[in-house]
DNA sequence: ATACCGACCTGTCAGC
DNA sequence: TGCTGACAGGTCGGTA
């Protein structure tokens, strides 16, 4: 479901509501398709832990933790539960957010929960009195009350930790400069929309914004990748920026089941030109536009505006 | 080394 | 009403 502008949302949306709060307990359903990571070893790495920092790396959230007390000496458990509300604790955050960034006397303590999406998940903040939904796979009870769950009915979506910094490969597509985008699709002989959904070149683009962004290029999306010209590879990289920095200002696409963090849903789709509109009049031209499958996904384009 | 394609899942919707 | 098939924001592994 979720692509980058999705995802940078939900993890915004998710570290206003729960970095400070320690995870006092898991629960993982029976399904294993979720579970990339043994269920024993992400148990054992949340409970315990608190959350200092959530963010997006590609189409991956990354929530960072450190196991609670860890930063002092080791605490006994009856001290510890007094440590885990950070609320009113003036300072303590910082303190965290700094050891996490690179004190080594504290590495063992560190780690990482990543979560992808897949094409239905979602990561919200429920209370706990809310009905547990169809297809939640995991349940973490928070130090605040409430509960992180994860919901993903197609059970595309993985759940995993690292002990080690999480290498999501790829390069940030809001970040690239030109001529190392350029030099990322130079020789490649693949059409240039599926080069753009290859995470492994750029992370975070999918059908949606691959799309998009081809379609204000001008350029058709069955173009070998080595075909471009450095003029069409710039007109490109600015568009995907473009594209992307502006679904992420209006909250992603919700197309059917999309929510952020906070149940809300996006308004991105509202400005689509080409996804979606197979038939419908090019925004542009009045030309129809048309839908191709490439790769085995949905491809639309305007045959006029796009070469 | 690359690139395509089915498989992985459930839900929804159009057509009959 | 209900059946069938196509399709959905993603990724992986096998095969060519």
């Amino acid at each position: 479901m979720p692509e980058l502008p999705e995802v940078e949302t939900i993890a915004r949306g998710l570290a206003k509501r729960v970095i400070g709060e320690v995870i006092e307990s898991v629960w993982l359903g029976q399904k294993k398709e979720p579970l990339k990571s043994p269920a024993s070893e992400i148990a054992a790495t949340l409970e315990q832990s608190r959350i200092v920092n959530v963010r997006r790396m590609g189409k991956h959230i990354v929530v960072d933790l450190v196991r609670a007390g860890a930063a002092r000496t080791p605490l006994s458990a009856k001290k510890r539960r007094a440590h885990q509300n950070p609320r009113g604790k003036g300072g303590h955050l910082p303190t965290l957010r700094h050891v996490a960034g690179g004190d080594t006397r504290t590495t063992q303590s560190k780690a990482q929960w990543i979560v992808h999406l897949g094409m239905t998940g979602r990561l919200q903040v429920f209370d706990p009195q809310a009905e547990v939904e169809k297809h939640t796979h995991a349940i973490l009870k928070l130090s605040s009350g409430r509960e992180l769950r994860f919901v993903d009915p197609r059970r595309f979506g993985r759940l995993s930790v690292a002990k080690s910094e999480f290498e999501a490969g790829g390069v940030e597509p809001l970040e690239i400069d030109l001529e190392h985008f350029v030099r990322l699709f130079r020789g490649r002989k693949t059409p240039i929309k599926s080069a753009l959904l290859n995470q492994k070149l750029l992370r975070g683009v999918g059908n949606i914004y691959a799309d998009e962004s081809l379609f204000r290029a001008g350029i058709r999306p069955r173009r070998r990748a080595a075909s471009l010209s450095r003029e069409e590879l710039s007109r490109l990289h600015s568009a995907i920026k473009e594209v992307l920095a502006e679904a992420i200002a209006l909250g992603g696409s919700s197309i059917s089941d999309y929510v952020d963090a906070d149940g809300e849903e996006g308004f991105f789709q509202l400005q689509h030109r080409v996804y979606g509109r197979e038939g419908e009049p090019c925004l542009v031209c009045k030309t129809q536009i048309k839908r191709v499958v490439i790769a085995g996904r949905s491809s639309h384009y305007c045959p006029k505006c796009q070469k």
